[in-house]
DNA sequence: ACGGCCACTTA
DNA sequence: GTAAGTGGCCGTC
């Protein structure tokens, strides 16, 4: 039941009866777009988030009033909006609101939709040129308290706050606060009366307004408290004991001045519609429904028909236009159709000649805006007190947003100690935070003592912690992971979060890296001050705690300040390029995830490793005396080029392939092949190479991974490194951990589980296979895997028409190297080496496979087709992977690519499979109330330590996640198969 | 000290 | 034939 609306006719003198809500229309939309996640409309992606975060607050508003209590409901009623940038202020003081950044692409449709709303739920929508919504709020409400009504405005905006008294009160319902004279002495240190006189000295980072230097929000309290006002204050400045602040009060009297003009809001408005005619109207039920269709709001349009009595069926969806919004279905290709046109994609992603005549991106038009305000490294602000450190918070919590990078003593994460944090709420605004900054000059004489003007770590924290870790403020930063390890040992649990990396990676995968630089160089036309500029290089680098705070203030605040214009520029590109679900389910939620997996890290035993360095080491010391005592001399084996010179001249020996710069090529193929013809030397470098490879790379190297506080081994996993959508490990690289032979598994055995627990492996069979079969609907292919059977005898079988029961295992294998070939890109070349075959030979068995199945032909030849085309392909899930440089006229490279962006599809598919079983993965667990750690994943398998006692419960589990991963967003015509050991070596469980 | 090349390891 | 990372050698700076 709707409530009473009163049409009464509008009277020009409101009563004491009467209740005037002024609802802060612009600041609500800017709260309701970052606040509510990205929704665009159905049919033609137009973004509605803040539409309909607003309509459904209007709704709530319109029927519950502002409390649950009844007697205020309102008499009169208005929404009112910005009209225009340009204000009265800006004649005062040109600065003002100048480091304001352009609103988001995506929300400027939205403005004039908001409007719309407003008017199709029968409220007033006021707005009106040369003044800012807080003015006309200020008149109305000093007309309507004069007039003896109660006011109430809806806001969250602290600049409104001087407007409160016993007639007008303020309320933010997004945070469900009511603002009292309580709160406003909580923020501000006075009374309402007071809080324009405690701005103008305080100033306001996020409006810019300057106020006076060194003076924030508890000093500014302060001296009104003891002055009274700003005027009293300016003229008895004279007599503050502190020097800085005196000086600066008397230099900057002037300043404040201004100041306060800015921040008083002016009362006396001449506004066009008078208080009186602000009056409830009832609402009109099929035009508010209307609208509510036209928006795609299913839920709120059933809820308003249901209450005003509108029928949904006989009621139109309105019709407007959209400035700036195209013909439906256009808009969200046009990023596409810049790419597409041919030659107009640069290889760095730029458009070309071309992409300058069809409508910029959205990022573009972004890019521009954002570039338009300098990077200016010397402008950046050192925070040294926690005052200052808290307004930066302040304005993190206004904007709902803050850019965020850690500095420490080390690249490696897990042993890197913070130095200090920057922040940044706008383009060109950042400042840093030393935290422990030492003395670089004196480490000879055993300096090194904490710099002054810092602030101590833990209080600094006490003052982050609560910002870094709310649900309304977005932190963005440059590959997470890293800061979300650094600041998970100091007590703190990043997130939200944005990470401009992966944003990058989303939408640009094969496009160029990914780094910080690189992108700014990209988007920005801006190269950062380089790390090696700051730090030095090799072995005259410092850590950065001994980098002197202003150039660590430079170089550091830079960073948070590109990172934020990289956010602005690449996150509407998920909108315009469609490629938000991608980001929120396959790349952001994977921060956290392998954050935890390398933080855990895995216990390897150290005793074993060293033995089996002297194993081999006797071993390769005995393939030496043999290879000198055969080569007639003694030679560094392990140089390729020596080795060459004896094996093809000394020996004269003959050559088979040579390498790229026209040398002989030694590679165990040549060798093994040399070898085969009866030679004894070639097969002993064969076998010393690989000791010595087992030796250097693993047992030598991995006990110099143990950390010594956590005695386990913590890889680096890097999420936007490869094009396909593999994850790739570093610093070790535990995904090429050997296997293939008996030494090489003794590496392996030496990952062992804790005491009480086993390591559990779980590996997807033939996962690729099983997306080729999916992604080219070969029907052979899914039947085989649906009954089970063994896929390479199966091909075997299919192909030279031999039954599988007792076939010889070379045809199989020759079917088994056939798949593979298919699955990365096949040539006739590839296959004849891989199985020492002639090319016509291989050209023969690829020419009978396509013809048993021909599915796999045509998936080829569409992908081809694809690809130079489009300059992309797509895995199942949709993301991306850009070959930009497919269309080379160069038939090899052409070739590649063409092969690459064959493999792509199938690669990233798997990747895709695993990503969503590892997402998935930790919930599932916890919610099973086991206590298994996924500590690893090599590209199809991952490892996990668990107690002995829960082993058996928990493998299913696993299985589950993993074979189901695909589940809801698409159901795969194959079965997904995984399989599952636990021992407690890596070996055994693999 | 750095980077390219070659070799070897994995999926 | 796809996708990665690391270590030793060796020429260049």
């Amino acid at each position: 039941m709707i409530r009473a609306m009163s049409t009464q006719s509008s009277s020009p003198a409101l009563t004491a009866d009467d209740h005037l809500i002024l609802v802060d229309g612009s600041t609500f939309i800017f709260r309701a777009y970052h606040a509510l996640p990205p929704l665009t409309r159905k049919p033609d992606g137009l973004p509605v988030g803040a539409v309909s975060g607003f309509c459904n607050m209007l709704w709530k508003l319109l029927q519950e009033g502002l409390t649950p209590e009844e007697g205020d409901e309102p008499t009169h009623f208005a929404v009112i909006f910005d009209h225009s940038a340009q204000t009265f202020r800006n004649e005062i003081y040109p600065e003002y609101k100048a480091h304001r950044p352009e609103p988001p692409e995506d929300l400027v449709p939205q403005f004039g939709l908001i409007r719309e709303a407003t008017r199709a739920f029968s409220v007033h929508c006021i707005e009106q040129a040369g003044f800012e919504a807080d003015d006309l709020i200020a008149t109305y409400a000093r007309q309507a308290a004069e007039q003896g009504a109660q006011v109430t405005i809806v806001s969250g905006d602290k600049d409104l706050m001087q407007l409160i008294g016993p007639k007008v009160g303020m309320i933010d319902t997004m945070k469900n606060k009511i603002f009292g004279e309580t709160e406003v002495f909580e923020k501000f240190g006075v009374g309402p009366d007071k809080v324009i006189e405690v701005q103008s000295l305080a100033g306001d980072s996020v409006d810019n307004v300057p106020g006076v230097p060194g003076i924030g929000l508890k000093t500014a309290a302060l001296l009104i408290n003891e002055f009274g006002d700003l005027e009293t204050l300016l003229s008895q400045a004279d007599t503050i004991k502190q020097k800085k602040r005196r000086e600066n009060l008397i230099e900057f009297a002037d300043q404040a001045r201004v100041s306060k003009e800015l921040v008083t809001l002016k009362q006396d408005v001449p506004v066009e519609t008078p208080v009186g005619n602000l009056s409830v109207t009832d609402m009109d039920g099929p035009k508010a429904v209307g609208f509510l269709k036209a928006m795609g709001f299913n839920t709120l349009t059933k809820r308003v028909a249901e209450t005003t009595g509108a029928d949904i069926a006989n009621v139109e969806a309105s019709e407007f236009e959209v400035p700036g919004w195209d013909v439906p279905d256009h808009k969200g290709r046009m990023a596409e159709r810049v790419e597409t046109s041919s030659g107009a994609a640069t290889s760095d992603g730029t458009p070309g000649v071309e992409g300058m005549m069809v409508p910029q991106t959205v990022a573009d038009a972004r890019a521009e805006s954002v570039k338009a305000i300098a990077i200016d490294s010397s402008a950046y602000e050192t925070v040294t007190s926690v005052d200052r450190l808290k307004e930066w918070c302040e304005a993190a919590f206004e904007k709902g947003y803050v850019a965020f990078d850690t500095e420490t003593t080390s690249l490696n994460a897990m042993q890197a100690d913070l130095v200090g944090l920057s922040l940044s709420t706008e383009p060109g605004k950042a400042c840093y935070v030393p935290l422990a900054h030492v003395d670089g000059e004196g480490d000879l004489l055993g300096g090194g003592g904490l710099l002054p003007d810092q602030i101590p770590l833990q209080d600094a924290l006490d003052v982050l912690k609560p910002m870094l870790e709310d649900a309304s403020v977005l932190k963005i930063a440059q590959n997470l992971k890293y800061d979300w390890l650094v600041m998970t040992r100091y007590g703190v649990d990043i997130g939200p979060f944005d990470d401009t990396m992966l944003l990058s990676y989303t939408v640009d995968a094969g496009k160029g890296g990914n780094g910080m630089d690189e992108l700014s160089d990209r988007w920005l036309d801006h190269k950062p001050i380089p790390f090696k500029e700051v730090c030095g290089s090799g072995k005259s680098m410092i850590t950065f705690d001994k980098v002197a705070i202003d150039k660590a203030t430079a170089y550091a605040a830079e960073d948070a300040d590109v990172t934020l214009r990289l956010w602005m520029v690449l996150k509407p590109r998920l909108v315009s390029d469609r490629m938000a679900t991608v980001y929120e389910t396959l790349e952001r939620p994977m921060v956290p995830v392998l954050a935890r997996m390398e933080k855990r890290g895995i216990s390897v035993d150290r005793q074993m490793l060293s033995r089996l360095s002297g194993d081999f080491a006797q071993g390769m010391a005995a393939q030496e005396s043999e290879i000198y005592e055969l080569a007639g001399e003694t030679f560094n084996i392990g140089s390729p080029k020596q080795l060459g010179d004896i094996l093809f001249g000394k020996m004269g020996l003959p050559g088979g392939k040579k390498t790229k710069t026209g040398a002989w090529s030694t590679s165990a193929q040549v060798l093994e092949d040399l070898a085969a013809e009866g030679h004894e030397l070639p097969s002993k470098i064969v076998a010393w190479r690989q000791l010595s490879k087992l030796k250097s790379t693993y047992s030598d190297a991995l006990p110099g991974y143990i950390n010594p506080e956590t005695k386990r081994v913590h890889t680096s996993y890097a999420l936007a490194s490869t094009t396909t959508g593999r994850l790739s490990s570093s610093e070790p690289n535990l995904q090429n951990i050997p296997v293939r032979t008996e030494a090489g598994r003794k590496i392996r055995q030496a990952f062992v589980s804790e005491a009480g627990h086993k390591l559990v492996s779980a590996d997807y069979s033939q996962i690729e296979l099983r997306v080729l079969a999916h992604i080219a609907d070969i029907p052979q292919l899914k039947k085989a895997f649906e009954d089970g059977l063994d896929i390479h005898a199966m091909t075997a079988s299919e192909m030279f028409g031999t039954p599988i029961e007792g076939m010889d295992p070379m045809v199989r294998r020759q079917a088994k190297a056939i798949n593979f070939g298919i699955i990365y890109g096949i040539s006739a070349f590839g296959l004849a080496n891989q199985l020492g075959i002639s090319r016509g030979e291989a050209g023969d068995y690829i020419k009978t496979y396509f013809e048993r199945f021909p599915g796999i032909k045509d998936y080829m030849e569409a992908t081809k087709k694809k690809v130079h085309a489009d300059g992309f392909v797509s895995t199942i899930f949709g993301r991306k992977a850009h070959y930009p440089e497919v269309n080379t006229k160069n038939p090899n490279m052409r070739a590649f690519y063409e092969r690459a962006a064959i493999n792509a599809p199938i690669q990233g598919s798997a990747a895709d499979i695993l990503r969503r079983a590892m997402v998935r993965m930790e919930d599932r667990l916890n919610s099973a109330k086991l206590d298994a750690q996924m500590l690893l994943q090599v590209h199809d398998e991952l490892i996990f330590e668990v107690p002995d006692a829960q082993v058996d419960e928990t493998i299913p589990v696993i299985k589950d996640v993993m074979e189901n991963a695909c589940d809801p967003a698409l159901t795969l015509s194959i079965p997904l198969q995984v399989d599952a050991r636990a021992a407690d070596n890596w070996d055994d469980a693999h």
